[in-house]
DNA sequence: GCGCGGTGCTAATTCCGATTAGCCAAAACG
DNA sequence: CGTTTTGGCTAATCGGAATTAGCACCGCGC
């Protein structure tokens, strides 16, 4: 009876377009658009080497596959009713212990979360080349509704296979990749390092030194670029002598301070580029009997707990880590609707938390 | 053919037992068993209204179900060679931002799991009643092989039902239930106190105050019981006086001491129940112009970053969260061969760091 | 004693996706 | 030039689970 057919594709059909699509993409979808069967799609969505398919083929089904946005329809006939890992976001970063700023960013990532009624899972993946991959694949065979790339240090990453490939919302967060192919969010690390340098000029500063991080580090050259342009904003000629490189530790801005002070001129303000840096430049400067700020300033950066509890209490720039978190989730929400321009690369401002470590040069008064 | 049906049926009883028994339990295995269909079990699992099903089948299908294990075998035809979720352990937590010994504790379960190719994945549940079963019953759906259910202070919890109700690997890491229905590790906390307290006697104090936690914890009450057993050991009464109730804050450690210390007889050295206490205590002492330790001694507990860095460095006690986060891992795996005595309450020991804060009273010389 | 409807269940079907076996054509070989 | 190999793919089938359709039985009113 052509009619019921009739009726039954009209059934099928009419979820196309956006209403909640009622049908799940399947393999047989994915087939038919390919051109190949449904068995090739599964061996190409499996990547089952037992079977070989020619890269063309490979490309066409994995195309198809990522415009259809097909997932595993996970459960054999459970598919419509239950949502298994619906409502979870996966967070998935390299080292999370090492330092509170993965901590800050899942935890502005979870009061978000929390508000939609999302469950956040958290991996941690030391950067290792096997689990890493194991994992986002294991998220995505999941059917987690997002995924959060995350990195402890800010750097340019190549977007692992697993989350090139995957149809599912991706944000990268404190990384980022060359073309933009996802969403990105990284601190504003040049506007920090110009607005903790701006903090001393503004107080009658005219040579400021500076202790920088290890210079492969992007943090170290973006801090750095916005140290020079804050010198150049503020039209003081850039010193080179003035930088030393030092490697984040305490001992590092021990002995770049006691370089710095060694000159003729010494500078009369420190921007140290991490607050474990000016905790030695601190114990440099009160070797040389020099008070904190009276004689000399020092900003720090990162605005760990220990800046707190210097004394004086270190000035420093508190690390977007919460904001960037929650601006993942807001990304991955709103990127339901409006999916556009993907690949932004987004900086959030570093804020200046002002303490006790910065007063006016000595001979400016 | 009778005889290969029978060596059908020897192929799958073949693994009943122990033998990590190949097949998967399957809605038939329950219908064989329950003496239904496999629909009639498809029903009762799905809690599908469209279909009556009595309430004695229902629950035979339930007892059985739960007796096997079942679980959705998740993937359609995947059962046998993707472990979808299979290699992972799940732990989760109440709060792990908030203080490092989460974090530890979490760290101490990773580098096992690692060894042994699992990947972990962690929630943080605030123990939000709705949250958290959502949470644990998302992990238990998503077929993980095991979970670590840990709690920030330690503490006697209930059971959540999924977790009484599975027959997936539980273990209990810092809290545990009254009548150890799964395997529990918990710090050893009076044999803590006692370890602190009597690292004190031990070089020749007499009178030692101590400023606990708050008299509800069961951190305090171990500790505090620990401090009385290591007095009783050295046959010294205990003194009800020196006992301060504190709530864990360095202000409480401040305002303990300076109540110790206004006694006729003022203790010569001070067990604060925790590092930040000690914090407080140290500046009271200070600010008295007493010495660390010549004057006073002071033991803290917990051995948190802080203890390293007060000036002189403090004795403390190590929570041995990272070993409790390995013992948990190591427990499931052997669990999987023997897991007979499932209740045991395992104590393990906090370890005590001397440092600078402790010497003879100054009239014992 | 006969339809009638409800309860409790099952047989049969269907769905998604994995897998096996094997087809076909092009390349390599003799 | 015929034969074997092998690369690339599909048809057919299978397996777990959801679902539809409907069967058997029980009590009930007439």
């Amino acid at each position: 009876m052509p009619q019921d057919s009739n009726e039954k594709q009209r059934e099928r059909g009419s979820g196309l377009g956006k209403v909640s699509g009622k049908q799940r993409v399947t393999m047989q979808d994915i087939a038919r658009i390919a051109g190949c069967s449904q068995s090739t799609v599964s061996f190409v969505l499996n990547a089952n080497t037992s079977v070989k398919i020619s890269e063309p083929t490979r490309r066409r089904v994995l195309e198809v596959a990522r415009e259809l946005g097909y997932r595993p329809a996970s459960l054999p006939g459970l598919n419509r009713n239950r949502g298994r890992s619906e409502g979870t976001i996966a967070f998935v970063i390299d080292k999370i212990s090492t330092s509170p700023e993965g901590i800050v960013a899942l935890d502005g990532v979870r009061q978000i979360a929390r508000n939609l009624g999302a469950i956040v899972l958290v991996a941690e993946t030391d950067g290792d080349p096997m689990l890493e991959p194991r994992t986002l694949e294991m998220f995505i065979e999941m059917g987690v509704q997002a995924i959060i790339y995350a990195c402890i240090f800010t750097r340019e990453v190549t977007l692992p296979n697993a989350l090139a490939e995957t149809t599912i919302p991706v944000v990268l967060l404190n990384c980022y990749t060359p073309d933009g192919q996802r969403p990105a969010v990284v601190p504003g690390e040049i506007a920090g390092g110009h607005r903790a340098t701006a903090a001393l000029l503004a107080v009658g500063h005219r040579r400021v030194g500076t202790i920088t991080g290890e210079a492969f580090m992007e943090a170290t050259r973006d801090r750095l670029q916005g140290y020079r342009n804050a010198l150049a904003t503020a039209d003081i000629p850039f010193a080179p002598e003035l930088v030393v490189e030092g490697d984040w530790s305490a001992s590092a801005g021990y002995r770049g301070t006691q370089q710095l002070m060694a000159f003729d001129q010494p500078p009369t303000a420190i921007f140290c580029q991490n607050d474990r840096m000016a905790v030695g430049c601190y114990e440099a400067l009160k070797e040389m009997g020099k008070r904190i700020p009276e004689d000399i300033s020092v900003v720090g950066y990162d605005d760990e707990e220990i800046a707190r509890h210097l004394s004086p209490p270190l000035t420093s720039l508190i690390l977007p880590s919460r904001a960037m978190g929650r601006w993942s989730v807001e990304r991955i929400m709103q990127g339901d609707t409006e999916s556009d321009d993907a690949g932004a690369l987004v900086k959030l401002e570093c804020e200046l938390v002002e303490r006790d470590s910065i007063a006016p040069p000595p001979e400016a008064g």
